[in-house]
RNA sequence: GGGCAGGUGGCGGAAUUGGUAGACGCGCUGGGUUUAGAACCCAGUGCUGACAAGGCGUGAGGGUUCGAAUCCCUCCCUGCCCACCA
């Protein structure tokens, strides 16, 4: 018979609901802390999937392991629940996300509460409620204070089929995801962030941080600093000049043209004569590509007619349009070099471009495959012929600079945040439109901006939000001059909320009015001081940038508001891998491979799933599922129950050497394991030493002991057992076992006797003896001789309390 | 094209200051138990020999070493991320 999992899980659920972790926190407020955090769900209709389980149960391990040794943690859970699946299924059951997202928040509770997680639910927050987005609004009010925002025109994904606006993840390889047809893409007037203030920042700090070097990696290449130069190229017969951004000052004189973007301001300045009009064409022939979503880079061009005087030599160099010069980069002009840069060796040989090699690898090497990329020593290039380039680089600048001609630039890849969405499931951006006194924000007293209930969620026809149409809401007195005015009706983007939301956790609080009791958030830099930084986050990959990256920022921002004291939220950060489905691919429902967590609670329990999904290999490799191999969990489990009600009857009070030797160790393992967030091998080890135990008697106080080390990973069978000895506590609150080394420090050794490194025999010796002892204890063994024979011994390795080789 | 991670039995995976390759689990084979099945228990299970002794084995090839899954070189493959960034 299986052991009556349903039962045991269900009675200490209803237990540790009651369990209120926050007066823990208080309890222990001097103790140490550690702050573990998951990354918070968006709580979609389908539910907890396999992947959320294996996050969720990893950080519950280390919580409940921590707690045992005596941490005081922090351990919460919340909702990102604005952002647009909720708002699209609102449009297509004509419901309000208002009415169905706290649906499916109790819908997620109930699940976690199945997996017998142990989270401190006075914490919950959820990012739609008033009492949260309230300091969201306030938080970008303050940005907004700072000069951190501002109004541009940027593009968004229209549908001209649906006639609404998308959002990113709608279109798909540029056609509607709903309609198949292609999107276009038009320009509206919308709020940005200037994350890019922050790019040094935000570089520089990523190297005191304990997170995956590829995630880092990820964040330098998404920030990506380029340090160069600019140089100004005056045109010919124009007191017009146009600055160009080059990391390679080096190829100078290897410029045989100049390109810029078809955006760039200048160009309709500096066209010529006849080439004007097609000029002209081929600017709107661009824009009107692009509006279409289906530009692809083709290294089209059209010469303006103009020439630039080269800075050094004075040489007329063509300046040229070209659609691979993009218009949001640096300074949207290029100096050609196509002997040292692909693109530029591309544009060159379709428009027949002279080309001037001017780096070769070796001195008097020519190379005879263009571009050459590399550095090397300069050529064809007048005084600074022979020169290293990084010295040549060097003396260019220096001469260029004496002429006024130049300067150091650094140019970053990251682009400010657009901060608006023309969507309803958002947070309201808390400002206001006013004819007289342009955009005013909503005063502190006014906050929040609470999103009003309406029964039309759909995109407008014009891109707009759907808020512009709810008339009486829309409609406010400015508050600076008291006259009708207007809100602001775009909404947040769905990164907003999770933004702050570890912070959030630390400061929630509760007011009572009315003898009823509200959630609520009161900044404390006390609370936040003792809490932060996060000490660990998990979380799935898919963040490695946006969120990572934007809750950085926010985070640096509150920094320089004094708000928080440190300037990192994230001091360590861990990304659970992918778990495939049985077939190897990414579980979708499309695929049909979808698992579902609560028809395995069903059947196996969820301890056993607990286990297997911590057993299945190291947290942050990517898994595949494989629903039969849970079996062994399972029987893992089964095996402890039986063996708990055989201990029972056992009178035993001391334990033999063995038995002491075997548990100390693991003690030691299990552990260490968890530390190291090895969850797979501290299984492992567990499952070993219960088969050890299968046919030997353990007393009943090192049998609970193990079963303390078991409470992180089946916490519902560990604490039902321990009640079953007649045990009253919660073992949260016991302690964790202690190792004694005395136990783990063995006498003897195994020694592995090799002949030319290949294992012929092993021996059990004691420890410390020396290599002369040894040396006569092995060769005196029959296997040993058989294998050297009659040959001679040229050396032994000898490994103190490890190995000895004989070479022959 | 660039960056990062990785490649070990039929499968998931263990083992790294270079020192017993394949722990643990799944699956499979044989046996027990059972009316039968499920569940459970016992034995076996890298490949190749014959049940032995032995030989071969960590993507391929080479190197360093008494000794390499682990270090070095060349190559192949897989996954993830980025990709006109001047």
């Amino acid at each position: 018979m299986f052991y009556p999992f349903k039962k045991i899980e269900k009675k200490w659920q209803k237990i540790w609901q009651k369990n209120n972790y926050s007066i823990w926190h208080s309890k222990y407020l001097l103790g140490k802390k550690i702050y573990i955090l998951d990354m918070f769900p968006y709580p979609s209709g389908e539910g907890l999937h396999v992947g959320h389980v294996e996050n969720f149960v990893a950080s519950d391990i280390l919580a409940r392991y921590y707690r045992m040794k005596g941490f005081n943690i922090l351990h919460p859970m919340g909702w990102d629940a604005f952002g647009l699946p909720a708002e699209n299924y609102a449009i297509k059951k004509n419901k309000n996300p208002k009415d169905f997202v706290p649906q499916n928040i109790e819908r997620y509770k109930k699940q976690i509460e199945s997996l017998g997680l142990s989270y401190d639910w006075q914490r919950e927050i959820n990012t739609t409620e008033p009492y949260y987005y309230y300091w969201t609004q306030w938080m970008f009010l303050k940005m907004f204070e700072r000069g951190l925002v501002y109004e541009k025109e940027a593009p968004i994904n229209f549908c001209p089929s649906c006639k609404t606006g998308l959002a990113n993840e709608e279109v798909v390889e540029g056609k509607c995801e709903r309609c198949g047809n292609y999107t276009e893409i038009k320009f509206l007037k919308q709020w940005h962030i200037k994350i890019t203030a922050y790019a040094e920042r935000l570089l520089e700090d990523l190297n005191n941080l304990d997170w995956p070097e590829n995630i880092k990696e990820m964040q330098r290449n998404w920030i990506g600093k380029s340090e160069g130069y600019e140089i100004d190229f005056k045109i010919k017969n124009s007191d017009q000049s146009i600055k160009v951004f080059t990391t390679r000052l080096e190829t100078i004189f290897g410029i045989t043209f100049i390109a810029l973007s078809p955006l760039h301001p200048l160009i309709l300045k500096i066209a010529k004569g006849d080439y004007y009009l097609n000029v002209e064409e081929y600017i709107n022939h661009y824009i009107k590509k692009l509006s279409k979503h289906q530009f692809e880079i083709d290294f089209n061009g059209i010469f303006t007619g103009a020439y630039a005087s080269h800075p050094i030599t004075g040489e007329s160099i063509p300046i040229w349009i070209s659609d691979y010069v993009l218009s949001d980069y640096a300074t949207g002009a290029i100096m050609g070099v196509p002997a040292h840069n692909k693109f530029d060796y591309k544009f060159a040989k379709k428009f027949m471009i002279k080309i001037i090699q001017v780096i070769t690898p070796q001195k008097n090497k020519i190379i005879e495959k263009l571009p050459y990329e590399g550095d090397g020593f300069l050529i064809n290039s007048f005084d600074y012929d022979d020169l290293k380039t990084e010295v040549a680089k060097e003396k260019i600048f220096q001469y260029l600079e004496s002429k006024n001609l130049i300067k150091k630039a650094v140019y970053y890849r990251l682009k400010d945040w657009v901060f608006s969405r023309q969507r309803y499931w958002g947070e309201p951006i808390p400002l206001i439109r006013c004819q007289k006194c342009g955009v005013v924000p909503v005063p502190e007293k006014d906050l929040p901006v609470t999103l009003p209930n309406v029964k039309n969620y759909k995109p407008t026809l014009t891109g707009e939000s759907p808020l512009k149409n709810i008339n009486w809401w829309v409609k406010v007195k400015c508050p600076k001059c008291s006259d009708w005015a207007e809100r602001e009706t775009q909404t947040m983007p769905q990164w907003a909320g999770s933004c702050w939301y570890y912070l959030a956790y630390i400061l929630k609080t509760f007011s009572k009015q009315k003898n009823k009791i509200y959630p609520k958030i009161i900044w404390d830099k006390n609370k936040l001081n003792y809490w932060l930084p996060v000490d660990i986050y998990i979380g799935g990959a898919e963040h490695a940038v946006l969120h990572l990256l934007y809750a950085r920022f926010w985070h640096k921002f509150l920094f320089d508001l004094n708000l928080v004291s440190i300037p990192e939220p994230f001091k360590k950060l861990v990304n659970q891998g992918i778990i495939l489905g049985t077939d190897g691919e990414k579980m979708s429902k499309s695929r049909g491979n979808v698992i579902n967590p609560d028809d395995l609670i069903n059947k196996y329990g969820a301890d056993s799933l607990r286990i297997y999904e911590m057993f299945m290999g190291p947290l942050i490799e990517t898994k595949k599922w494989d629903s039969s191999a849970i079996m062994g969990p399972f029987r893992f489990l089964n095996k402890i129950w039986l063996y708990s009600k055989k201990n029972k009857k056992n009178k035993k009070l001391k334990d033999s050497i063995e038995v002491l030797k075997s548990f100390n160790k693991l003690i030691k393992k299990v552990s260490q394991d968890i530390e190291n967030l090895k969850f797979n091998t501290a299984i492992s080890s567990m499952m070993e030493f219960v088969n050890f135990l299968s046919d030997k008697s353990i007393s009943k106080k090192n049998w609970l002991n193990f079963i303390k080390l078991l409470y992180p990973f089946a916490p519902h069978l560990a604490q039902e057992i321990w009640q079953s000895f007649g045990k009253k506590s919660l073992l949260e609150k016991e302690i964790w076992p202690d190792y004694d080394n005395r136990y783990i420090d063995e006498d003897n050794i195994i020694l592995i006797i090799q002949v030319n490194g290949k294992k012929r025999d092993e021996l059990v010796i004691k420890k410390n003896l020396n290599f002369e002892d040894v040396k006569k204890m092995i060769l005196a063994r029959e296997k040993v001789k058989k294998f050297i024979k009659d040959k001679k011994i040229k050396k032994f390795i000898f490994i103190q309390d490890k190995l000895i080789n004989i070479v022959i």
